[in-house]
DNA sequence: CATTACATGTTATAACATAACATAATTGTA
DNA sequence: TACAATTATGTTATGTTATAACATGTAATG
């Protein structure tokens, strides 16, 4: 087994995500996108984003729902849903298709194409950047057509779970 | 305007589908893909092949249901759900997740790890191989995790739909 | 022809999402 | 301030997509 000294931990998208600094700086970051865009960040807004970043993980629309009823608020599918659309439109919440779930973005720059990484077992989702893992989407033959959103979903196993199957 | 006298029509994914070669072609290579793997054709799973083939664009569950209604076969909704897990187990079809809807796969090799390219304004969806498109998709920096599949799809506007727009 | 596996049929329900309309809060302006 | 316009939230009903659980039928194997 070979190994690496230098940015061992880099590669691992699973393990290394440091989701207390994510956490805060996700708070700030949208309150004060607010403030510039001139839009209400609402009780609402801000509770749907905090229960998204919380746990940093997908959650289906009725499970917000169900956490936005014991808070207080009204908890019939367009209240999530509205929220949620309004939330994706302006880059802080992503949905991921695969699961039919929602996702706090944790990319400060707003790159409107994420790739999301997900785990068939633990169901534990990264997100990656374009830049940061080399993803690379080009199509230099595809003239007839205007690429305006991507959707990239990379399904399979974390090594965590891998390690834990017995077979 | 450049002129492209070589290879003009190469590039245009969404005008130049040769759908009668590819029809005939892919009635063949399931029945031969069948009879190799030693599985059951069944006239239902032929009929629901069929079905997607014919015009050869995503149909929802409940559209190929209906359809299967009228052909006399049964048309409760895991009639058409066991089918298509089927198929798709098998490569033959594909779910467009941006779309909850289902299609006929066009390439013959099986590639399970296709794109899809889809109009939002027409629906029209062509499928993409890798090699033929560049469109590529590597991780080198991911060493935590073992992709097993992966949906990629890319939304945006053919150029019929948009030449159509008035704006 | 019995056993087993595979395929289909049926009923009910779960899970996901939106339409349409009502009310309330916020913002801009006379 | 009063008014209108816009934005946000609440509510009811319904539409859409997908699966669980169990029953029946059909095909392959020895
Ligand atoms: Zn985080
Ligand atoms: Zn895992
Ligand atoms: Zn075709
Ligand atoms: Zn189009």
């Amino acid at each position: 087994m070979k190994k690496k000294k230098k940015n061992e931990n880099s590669s691992k998208i699973f393990k290394y995500h440091d989701h207390e600094a994510c956490f805060g700086d996700a708070i700030t970051l949208i309150e004060d996108y607010f403030i510039e865009k001139k839009l209400q960040l609402t009780p609402l807004r801000r509770k749907v984003f905090e229960i998204l970043i919380e746990d940093h993980k997908p959650l289906g629309a009725y499970e917000i729902l169900d956490k936005l009823g014991k808070a207080g608020f009204s908890s019939s599918p367009p209240i999530a849903y509205r929220v949620l659309d309004f939330l994706m439109e302006h880059g802080f919440v992503h949905k991921v298709q695969g699961l039919n779930a929602f996702i706090a973005c944790s990319n400060p720059e707003h790159s409107h194409f994420p790739t999301f990484v997900i785990c068939r077992k633990c169901e534990k989702v990264a997100e990656v950047s374009d830049d940061k893992t080399r993803l690379n989407l080009s199509s230099p033959e595809i003239t007839d057509f205007k690429i305006e959103k991507t959707t990239i979903e990379l399904t399979g196993i974390c090594s965590t779970c891998e390690n834990a199957e017995i077979r």
